[in-house]
DNA sequence: AACTTCACG
DNA sequence: ACGTACGTGAAGTTC
């Protein structure tokens, strides 16, 4: 009527239903590790049929939940007496549930209803939006739902063929209505539900009296016509009648606020579902589906053409740039700062490849190469442009044009995979494999850049994968709605970084001598003593031998153990110092010793002769969460928190005299975001009345007025705040504030009393990264969590912590990197001299000239503030000094 | 290479 | 009952 009618097709799946068919329909399979596999290999069975027949356009697999119901509370014999579910089908729930989640099919499950119950509501909701839905299951019950719209597929014969119920079927089998169903088993029964009925009316007594009365209620106020014995026991078990009927009844208004976008189904990812298969030694399935990807190696692999470029055809190159597609760069070390650039392939819109080796690249013949390379308008698909630039940049080489970068989009497609080579990219993406670099290169001591002709070869083959690739991912990310993500934020943010990284910070390598000259003193004082007072010379590096002296010599008391022996880590040495003078000695020892070692030492082997600067290198494809990392130094741990530590941060200073260290730092962002996402009222309230939001947490949750919150109440709500952020638990927060657990329960549970809105948050992501398997930034960045089904206890605990914080710490980081991206290229249209050179996830470094303080102290937080509309305002504080200690 | 400890947000 | 607070990187020791 208006406009295209879209075809969608929704089908629920009764998740325990089906197990258990599969089960007992299959022989009980398992695999090497004794794992049984037969209900899990037959709901995969059943899965891939129902994806190729039906090609569903959203999904669901509901299961049951606990043992107990809202049924139970009725009639607590509800489903007595039926045998326990084996251990052999048990362990495979977990499996199944895993398997689910591999398919990218949503899963739920509500405590205290059953899957029928889900799937009724599931149907109600569908039927209303005209959806098209198919209930897959064993229960005949659930032919009570069968609609215009809602057709049940019921197993048949074990699991491998379905039976296809629409009304008009049961019509014709049954001679019902499919309400009537529900009447059918309310005068039959069902044993296996522990269901009574009526005793003594099987199936065909029961069609019988209900094509005559109708119903239950009918042919319970008509037992008066019915004839001979079967009088009698109606009249006697009208009651057990009546329940009967209402167990029957499947409910459909469970009250879940699951919404049907929510099941859209996609389709499985080959490598993800192939991977799972693997783990399940689905052999078959795995060849039959050719999802054995990954690693196959070389052997199978097409020849590559691939020429090696030399000097004297450095000119006929020249040509040819325009048909480069994808160019890889070879750059071998951990380090791009300092790291050699052995050659780079070209992947010609051909398919052919050219290699350059990296000696050419200094040649003046490559100056059109180089020319081509720094070519703003020459585009290029690269892997790792930042990590490229920076390499290159120390060979006097820019790189420029680049128009798109398959490692950031790898990353962002799933930022809880270790790493993202090519290797496991071609096999993530069921692409022509390509060996790993180990494989070519060789790893650690045996290390070994091959001869031309091999290393050509696998450079060449990178090459060609990158551009193979680039249509692959666009399309993911478009799928995952990350076009803005990669676009606006995360490929800008590359350029920005590799500039903050090349530019560097100066570090004072005088200062921070002097002051590693001190701290030796100390140390060496320190450790005197601590002999003096162990009565012997030891390590008191080694934990073993620390141990020892602490708790076999002087006997203290054992509080903790690790996995290798006595726990002698800070918390228990406090707890230990009452005991023995010589543990806060340790303690203190501790503390310069990791000054000395990490950041003066350490520090001063990382400044470059050439420059006099640290220049640091950004991992922006590592952190799951979507936060940066810093490497060689890291410098997004420099001390601050204790004064002696906090001295570290002079020697940071302006690359030029007269110079300022401008730092800028977003106050509370992590709870303004949380704020903002759970949409809380009060921590709303709180920050727009910019308050002090531990104070707040403590006036609200222990009820008292501003003036009457002490320092340790503050204390305490700044610890469960800390917590709330991180994925609150009783026992972590029990840990952080010293106190029961039965406490800290106390604490969460009236701090959830006051914020119900974050309680409602933490519900909610969590049912949400159950059914999704993932959860999602502000900007959808998204993390999987794939324990989040898990029936280990630790494993699961830890996934719903997660995915607490996932979505709040991630969100963070999307806007402070919104933030460096417009700060980027307000400073550039603004030509300004001073430069932005660290970022310490909640905090901008800035060096500035005097004469341009004025403008970036208000440039710098105008930019952060706003980077992001939140529903609470983000705020900035500034400062500013000769070096990082004085800009507090 | 694994483990422990500790620096930061 | 289970037993960890979330996210990183670096240094030192031990195996």
């Amino acid at each position: 009527m208006n406009g295209v009618y879209v075809l969608e097709k929704l089908i629920l799946i009764d998740g325990n239903s089906i197990a258990n068919r599969a089960f007992y329909a299959l022989p009980l399979l398992s695999n090497s590790s004794g794992l049984h596999t037969n209900a899990v290999f037959g709901f995969t069975t059943m899965l891939l049929k129902l994806i190729e027949e039906q090609k569903p356009t959203h999904f669901l697999v509901a299961f049951d939940a606990g043992k107990v119901t809202f049924r139970h509370a009725d009639y607590k014999e509800y489903k007595g007496g039926r045998a326990k579910t084996p251990p052999e089908l048990s362990e495979q729930f977990p499996l199944i549930r895993e398997l689910v989640q591999a398919f990218g099919i949503p899963q739920f499950e509500l405590a205290g209803y059953e899957a029928d119950d889900i799937i009724g509501t599931m149907t109600r909701l569908a039927d209303e939006k005209g959806l098209d839905v198919v209930v897959v299951t064993g229960d005949k019950d659930m032919l009570q739902l069968a609609s215009e719209h809602v057709t049940i597929a019921l197993t048949r014969k074990g699991i491998s063929e379905v039976e296809l119920y629409t009304p008009e079927a049961i019509r014709e089998k049954y001679g019902l209505v499919p309400k009537q169903i529900i009447d059918l088993k309310g005068l039959m029964g069902d044993a296996s539900d522990n269901i009574p009925g009526i005793p003594g009316v099987g199936e065909k007594t029961a069609l019988k009296l209900l094509h005559e009365y109708g119903s239950v209620e009918e042919v319970l106020a008509r037992a008066d016509d019915i004839s001979g014995k079967m009088k009698d026991k109606i009249k006697e078990h009208a009651d057990d009648a009546r329940m009967s009927k209402e167990l029957a009844t499947i409910y459909r208004e469970v009250p879940m606020e699951m919404k049907l976008d929510e099941l859209q189904y996609a389709g499985y990812e080959g490598p993800t579902l192939g991977a799972m298969f693997r783990k399940l030694e689905f052999k078959s399935l795995l060849d039959k589906m050719d999802l054995s990807g990954g690693d196959a190696g070389a052997e199978g692999a097409e020849a590559i053409e691939v020429d090696v470029v030399e000097r004297g055809s450095l000119g006929a190159l020249a040509d040819a740039l325009a048909d480069v597609e994808a160019v890889h760069f070879e750059i071998v070390g951990e380090n791009p700062h300092v790291s050699d650039v052995i050659g780079l392939a070209l992947r010609m819109s051909s398919g052919k490849a050219l290699f350059v080796p990296a000696d050419l690249l200094d040649a003046p013949e490559a100056e059109p190469l180089r020319r081509w390379l720094a070519d703003e308008d020459a585009g290029k698909i690269v892997y790792d442009m930042h990590r490229t630039e920076v390499g290159l940049h120390w060979k006097g080489i820019e790189l420029r044009g680049v128009t798109f970068d398959v490692l950031i989009a790898a990353y962002l497609l799933d930022p809880t995979e270790s790493t993202h080579t090519l290797n496991e990219l071609a096999g993530r993406y069921g692409l022509p494999a390509v060996p790993a670099d180990e494989n070519v290169f060789g790893k650690g001591a045996k290390f070994k850049v091959p001869d031309v002709g091999p290393l050509s070869e696998h450079l060449a083959r990178k090459a060609d994968l990158l551009a193979r690739l680039v249509p692959v991912l666009k399309d993911e990310l478009e799928k995952n709605e990350m076009n803005r993500l990669y676009y606006e934020l995360e490929f800008p943010l590359a350029r920005v970084l590799a500039a903050m990284e090349k530019r560097g910070i100066r570090v004072n390598a005088d200062d921070l001598k002097q002051y590693g000259g001190e701290l030796g003193k100390s140390i060496d004082a320190l450790v005197e003593g601590i002999y003096k007072a162990a009565g012997t010379e030891f390590n008191i590096n080694s934990t073993k031998q620390l141990g020892e002296i602490l708790f076999d010599k002087l006997g203290l008391p054992v509080i903790k153990k690790t996995k290798t022996g006595y726990s002698t880590d800070a918390e228990v040495l406090e707890k230990l110092a009452p005991y023995h003078e010589v543990v806060s000695s340790i303690l203190n020892y501790r503390q310069l010793a990791k000054l000395q070692s990490t950041y003066v030492e350490g520090l001063l082997k990382e400044i470059r002769p050439e420059t006099g600067k640290v220049h640091t290198y950004y991992q922006q494809t590592i952190a799951a969460t979507g936060r940066l990392s810093s490497q060689f130094p890291n410098l997004q741990n420099i001390p601050i928190r204790l004064e002696e530590g906090r001295k570290i941060r002079k020697v940071f200073v302006p690359d030029e005299p007269g110079w300022n260290i401008l730092a800028a730092d977003y106050s509370q962002i992590e709870l303004r975001v949380l704020a903002h996402i759970s949409g809380d009222d009060r921590l709303k309230d709180a920050f727009r009345n910019d308050m002090d939001v531990h104070t707040k947490t403590a006036m609200d949750v222990f009820g008292v007025s501003e003036a009457d919150v002490d320092a340790n109440m503050r204390r305490q709500a700044k610890a469960v705040n800390f917590g709330i952020v991180y994925g609150i638990s009783d026992y972590g927060l029990s840990q952080n504030l010293n106190i029961t657990r039965k406490e800290a329960a106390e604490f969460i549970e009236q701090y959830f009393a006051v914020f119900q809105g974050v309680r409602h948050y933490m519900d909610d992501i969590v049912r949400q990264a159950r059914t999704n398997g993932y959860v999602t930034t502000l900007l959808q960045r998204r993390r999987y969590l794939p324990d989040i089904n898990a029936s280990n206890f630790n494993l699961r605990s830890f996934a719903e912590r997660t995915a607490m914080n996932s979505p709040i710490q991630g969100s963070a980081a999307d806007i402070i990197k919104l933030a460096m991206v417009q700060i980027a290229e307000r400073m550039a249209n603004e030509k300004v001299r001073s430069r932005m050179l660290l970022q310490v996830h909640d905090e901008l470094v800035f060096e500035v000239p005097e004469d341009e303080l004025e403008l970036m102290k208000k440039l710098v937080p105008e930019v952060m503030e706003g980077a992001l509309q939140l529903d609470v305002p983000l705020k900035v504080d500034v400062n500013y000094g000769v070096n990082w200690y004085e800009a507090k």
